[in-house]
DNA sequence: TTGTGTTTTACGACCTCC
DNA sequence: GGAGGTCGTAAAACACAA
């Protein structure tokens, strides 16, 4: 069995932390074969693909986990100086010290992605239930408005009614047969079409609804 | 006990920066 | 060109329900 420069190092490890390795492997032959298969490795310290792989993945101690922690507290990006300290204390080959750094950003981006997407989320709620009080706001603003507009024409209709000659009544005209006054009002699917309401008075002499209301109260 | 889903360790490919 | 980064993924380790 041919056993890398790495093999040995971590034999040696091994050995300093005898609960970093949870097993070795056994000789070829007794190896129980992987599912799937492993990607070819490049000077691997712990191929566990049962070629010539002396060790199976080891995991690192609470212990070390929590050193590893602490730095990545302190700063998530790892120079080879921290790195190669951070190795020797914790008696972990430095490229397992890189690897798990590199992997702990990972999981430190997904999280951060997952918080983000989150408060995306909420906000995004939120906006939809404040267009949905919206709208229907408007709807019941739009129904005062038609009753407010029904009102009116009943008063106007009863003051016509009432004083004939007026001079007002024979200037504004809201018979029924002229252009009605809702014209052909109807509400649609959308409730727009209440943004079509007008009044029938003289081109050129528009007067606005409080104005036009004044003259008969 | 076993099947299954999740987490952790490790690697290869590729990219960027000095 | 080398060191160190991200990304995607393999596979061991682990948790847990059935």
């Amino acid at each position: 069995m041919n056993y890398t420069v790495d093999d040995q190092n971590m034999a040696f490890i091994s050995q300093l932390y005898p609960d970093v390795y949870t097993q070795i492997v056994q000789p070829v032959g007794e190896v129980k074969q992987p599912k799937r298969r492993r990607k070819k490795t490049k000077g691997s310290v712990a191929s566990a693909d049962g070629g010539n792989g002396l060790f199976r993945k080891r995991k690192l101690t609470d212990e070390q986990v929590n050193m590893l922690e602490m730095s990545f507290g302190d700063e998530h990006k790892l120079e080879s100086e921290r790195k190669d300290r951070l190795a020797a204390e914790l008696g972990l080959d430095p490229r397992q010290v890189a690897v798990w750094f590199q992997n702990r950003r990972a999981r430190w981006k997904n999280k951060r992605l997952e918080e983000e997407y989150n408060k995306l989320k909420n906000s995004h709620d939120n906006v939809v239930v404040d267009k949905c009080r919206l709208e229907s706001e408007v709807i019941q603003l739009k129904e005062q408005l038609y009753d407010a507009e029904r009102e009116i024409q009943r008063l106007a209709e009863r003051v016509e009614g009432g004083s004939s000659n007026s001079p007002i009544s024979s200037s504004v005209s809201v018979e029924a047969n002229e252009t009605p006054f809702f014209g052909d009002y109807k509400v649609g699917d959308d409730g727009d079409d209440y943004d079509h309401l007008f009044y029938p008075v003289p081109e050129n002499s528009y007067i606005d609804e409080a104005e036009w209301m004044s003259l008969y109260i």
